[in-house]
DNA sequence: GTCTATACTACGATAGAC
DNA sequence: GTCTATCGTAGTATAGAC
């Protein structure tokens, strides 16, 4: 079989292993190669790990791209459109927490949160700044009036529902008392999230 | 000043650089007393390890039981009751979430549950077990005739909002644009989740 | 019980052969 | 570019003095 890249084999073990457990031997035997080739490509374990964040904030926002771009700008929108965009956008983001070959990023995202360093920065720059103010835009859009630090908290509580399904997937599992999340599973955790989303809109907007 | 327990020392420094990152050398010097006295009393590291665990647990429970002792059993709970102990139990997992002294375990815990092993199994039955099976039961109560898949659904993402103060609490700083969270930030978090909750089950209830 | 000394393994970085 | 060889450091574990 053909070797993966450094790159996919390093945000594997970062992922799983977190900085310090992962092993640049490893991950470059892994990858078909040696230690020092990560030396020679990225200049040592550090550049190796801010390579594979810039690689996963390119690969997420690519994956939630086909979305983001079809949002028109938050001032077009009047408060029923901003609502249906904002769950179709919480959809997505579900979807991409629910999807297996998004494991690894989403796993290497979480564990720099715990200890932002400089990856966090450029993960944080790269994806989560974006989506973000998408969001917001559309919460103002959703709820005119607002003020600006409930529309902070408001974003915080809404993302909070598809993050939970990755940052807290252990404990979902033996809620659901499976080994791995079943097609019904997660059609109803997406549905949930959409029924939420709309009573927590709707609820703030009377 | 005195050494902190190697225990103290232990949970903090495994929260914070996680199960590889963290040195038994330098937990045991940080209390005081050398290396060897972690295999004596613990074992060794994977020793210290569930040690941490288990003490972890206990904590968080016990900082939670002033409100976990006064739910009543579900079945004498109407609706309108269910409802409301569901917004408190909220509230208090929410303030344990955003309380400082919290903070290394439930580091330790997000750690844990991203690669579980046997540590999450003694978390999980020593902690979220118990309270997953209260939020359920009055979930039931709130809404009679709900599904048990439903419930389960439910469950998960209404801890989803006290979670996420934690899990994803190097984005709310940036959001917030602060270095630490103000008590007004807080106050403002908490008082969404209470919203939220309160929607969330309004919504499902009709 | 607590410490010292030591054995053994694995890590990341680097120099240099090819 | 990719490999081998090696260096210095740091990890856990263990035996034994006190």
């Amino acid at each position: 079989m053909a070797s993966e890249s450094i790159l996919d084999v390093a945000i594997r073990q970062f992922g799983d292993r977190g900085f310090e457990g992962a092993s640049t031997r490893a991950i470059a035997a892994e990858a078909g190669t040696v230690m020092s080739s990560i030396t020679y490509h990225y200049g040592g374990k550090k550049g190796l790990y801010l390579a594979c964040a810039d690689h996963i904030a390119a690969s997420i926002c690519e994956r939630l791209s086909p979305v983001l771009d079809t949002i028109p700008p938050a001032s077009e929108l009047d408060t029923k459109d901003a609502i249906a965009t904002i769950r179709k956008l919480m959809q997505a983001m579900g979807r991409v927490m629910l999807s297996e070959d998004t494991h690894d990023w989403v796993q290497f995202v979480i564990r720099e949160q715990q200890k932002p360093g400089p990856a966090f920065d450029r993960i944080y720059s790269g994806l989560m700044e974006r989506v973000l103010a998408i969001l917001t835009g559309l919460l103002r859009a959703a709820q005119p009036g607002i003020t600006r630090e409930t529309v902070r908290a408001m974003a915080i509580s809404l993302v909070a529902q598809p993050l939970v399904l990755r940052s807290a997937h252990a404990t979902i599992l033996r809620v659901f008392e499976t080994r791995a999340l079943a097609n019904e599973h997660k059609a109803l955790l997406l549905s949930m999230i959409d029924q939420n989303t709309e009573a927590i809109l709707r609820n703030e907007q009377s």
